[in-house]
Order: structure tokens, then C-alpha cells, then sequence
DNA sequence: ATTTGGATCCTAGCACCGCTAGACAAGTGA
DNA sequence: TCACTTGTCTAGCGGTGCTAGGATCCAAAT
């Protein structure tokens, strides 16, 4: 049985690498680059050797989204543990969230601007998806307010996020008074 | 010159058909499906055509992100207009907004999605681009409360608006409860 | 030790993409 | 009527995601 232990095993570390290496290339020269015989050639394998791990590119995606969602959840935790107070919590959050899609873009396309594959907001939507919105909601819950739902005013925070990191990505929004508008976020959102 | 003139004319027109037929075929079946082959076939021309109008695909995005930001424009101003008050008027123009990208969802991921070739925030932005925000500032400003800038609050509920709008139609947050959503935004970021 | 059978991987190719060079026809002015 | 410009099309380039089918290698069975 060692045989086919030591077998699988290398096929694992085989498709830790695949992810690892789309998520290094997307991050260099964007994801319009990681084509899946750029791909092949630097993991030094054909192009088929991918279809045997993943049904397609599309599901490469969401390895990279899964992974850094995953990351992003730990993100939040670490910088919100670190804060005293409510308050200083939601801003600490804030600051990781955008700090994270900000030193990874191309890890936060893959969650959230191209299509993995992912179910969202469901039963069988994956665990770190999960875990990342309730690494948010674990803290921002305190502070939404008597009588609002802690879920809904996650959900409204979170969406804030995101379209701040988006847009500023994108050109859409001058980046220069980006921690303004979090403050403005923060101040008028959260309930102390 | 009454020959020249009429081919500007037809020009023209074959100009509106290729953006209005891309718009329209992005609806249908996505922008995916909108390939410089099919468009040519739909307009019944040749594909070369197209790039005798356009310099590529991204300028047909482009325009049809145009379009969209200046009849995004007019939806905004006009329901602003028919409320009173100036916190029924963010309800407004927050319903208009989130319409626009739901009952337009082609049009919406060519304004903030795809690339359009557009620059945003700068001073060759074009002018249905500025008019766009524009309508946004004309009826945001007044509820941003005192010694916050009009323009950084607008920033700031446009992408929430945003966050909101993409999250919710790439099925990240549950649709139910699309409505409970803005109450909450209008009724913390506005100041009465 | 040899053979056999199955897993593993690669070569080659499909249909499609955005885009363009160059041939060709149609219409304009002399 | 003829030359010429203008407009349009056919054909093709290099690229994409993905897959069929054959070659190879290696573990187990004889």
C-alpha cells in the first residue's frame, strides 16, 4: 500500500502546485497570462496533466479563490484580535479586508470578480467561503446596532468593502483619501 | 457634399447598430457571447467592418458603458426628482441605482466589470462618465452632514451601491432581503 | 525473470477567439 | 469612358480552452 500512498501524496503536492503556480503567475501579469499551456509549462507538464486535476480552468480559479479566502478569514482575525474595543475592532477589520485585496489582487478577482465555480450564500457553499464571512461577522456583529440583524448588517458592511476595494483597484476612485473614506465608513456604520 | 453627408449619415447609423447589437446580444447571453464574429454576422456585415468603427472590442465596450452612464445618469436624476426631501431623495436615487444594474445587467458589468478602455476619475474622463457621478453628488451631497466632503461621501455610498449591486447579482448575497439592505445603508451613511 | 495489465502522460488536433493583410468590387470625378 | 479612391470581403495568423488516442512506464502475477 506504500506504493500507492507515496503515489497519492505526489499527486497532492502536484495540485498544491498547479494553484500555487496560477496564483504566482496571475499575480505577476494578471489572469488574463494564465493560460493553461503557459500554465503547463511551468509546472512542467503537459496541458492535459491539468484536466486530470481540475474539469478546467474555470475550477482553477476557485482553488486560488478557496485558498485565499482562507487567508483573508485568518487576515481579519489576526488584525482584529489585536484591537480593543468594538470600535477598534471594525476598524482594524476594515483595514485587513482592503489591505488583503489591495497586496492581492489577483487572490481577490479570483473570489470575487471571476467566475470559480463557487456557490455562494448556500448550504453547500464551501467551508473557507464560509468562514470568511463569519470571520467578518464575528466581529462587526457588536457593533450593528440594537434591533438590526448582526447577519444583514455584515452583509451591508461587507458589500461597502467591496466596492471600495474594487473601485479604488479598478481607477474608479482616486486612491489618495482611501483611508478618509474607510473612516467615513466606519464612523457613520458602526454603532458604538 | 450632399453625397459625402449622407455617407457620414449611414455611417453613423451602422455605428449605433454595431454598439446597439452588442448591448443587445450582451443581455441575451452574456458578454462572453459577444465575439467580433457573431456581432459582424448580427449586423450583417463582414468582421473587419467592425474595426473600421472601433479600434477592437474593448472600444465596443466601451461605448456601450457610455451609453449605460448616461442613461444611469437620467434614471437617477429623474426618480431624485420625484421624491421630496432630501433623505427621500438617497432612497431614490439608491433604488435607481440598484434597478439600473439589475434590470441592466450587460450594460453595468461593461461600466464597471469589463474593461472599457475608460479612464475614470481623471480629467479625460468622459463626459457621461463625470455627468454619471455627477447625478450621484447633485443628490447625495446634501445629506453627507457637516465637515464631511460632498465628493468623498458620494464616493463612499457609490460604492457601497456597488458592493451591493455586483455581490448581489453574482449571487454572493441572498436577494431576499436586497430591500432591508438599503434601508440600513441609507439610513446610517445619510445624515437628515 | 518475464509477461501482462493498468495507470500515467504526451502529441496532435478541434473549434473557437481577436485581429489584420491583401484582393476585389463599386462608386466618384475627370 | 477611364482612372482612382473608397469601401468591403475573403482568407489567414497566432492564440485560447479543451480532448481523443496512442505511447510509455511500472507494479503485480506467473
Amino acid at each position: 500500500m506504500s506504493v500507492q500512498e507515496r503515489k497519492e501524496r505526489e499527486r497532492a503536492a502536484r495540485e498544491r502546485l498547479i494553484v500555487a503556480t496560477a496564483r504566482e503567475l496571475a499575480e505577476q501579469q494578471g489572469w488574463d497570462a494564465v493560460t493553461t499551456r503557459r500554465l503547463a509549462e511551468r509546472i512542467e507538464y503537459s496541458q492535459p496533466v491539468l484536466y486530470s486535476h481540475f474539469r478546467g480552468k474555470r475550477e482553477i480559479i476557485g482553488a486560488v479563490a478557496l485558498q485565499g479566502a482562507a487567508e483573508m478569514a485568518a487576515a481579519v482575525r489576526a488584525t482584529a484580535s489585536a484591537a480593543d474595543g468594538p470600535r477598534n475592532r471594525v476598524t482594524a477589520v476594515a483595514h485587513a479586508y482592503l489591505d488583503f485585496a489591495e497586496r492581492n489582487p489577483a487572490v481577490y478577482d479570483a473570489m470575487f470578480q471571476l467566475d470559480g465555480g463557487l456557490t455562494f450564500a448556500a448550504e453547500d457553499t464551501p467551508e473557507p467561503l464560509k468562514d470568511g464571512f463569519a470571520a467578518l461577522l464575528e466581529n462587526l456583529g457588536e457593533v450593528a446596532g440594537d434591533g438590526v440583524h448582526p447577519g444583514l448588517f455584515t452583509e451591508v458592511f461587507w458589500a461597502a468593502l467591496h466596492g471600495l476595494a474594487t473601485l479604488t483597484r479598478a481607477g474608479r476612485l482616486p486612491p489618495a483619501e482611501a483611508e478618509r473614506r474607510v473612516e467615513l465608513l466606519v464612523g457613520r456604520l458602526a454603532v458604538a
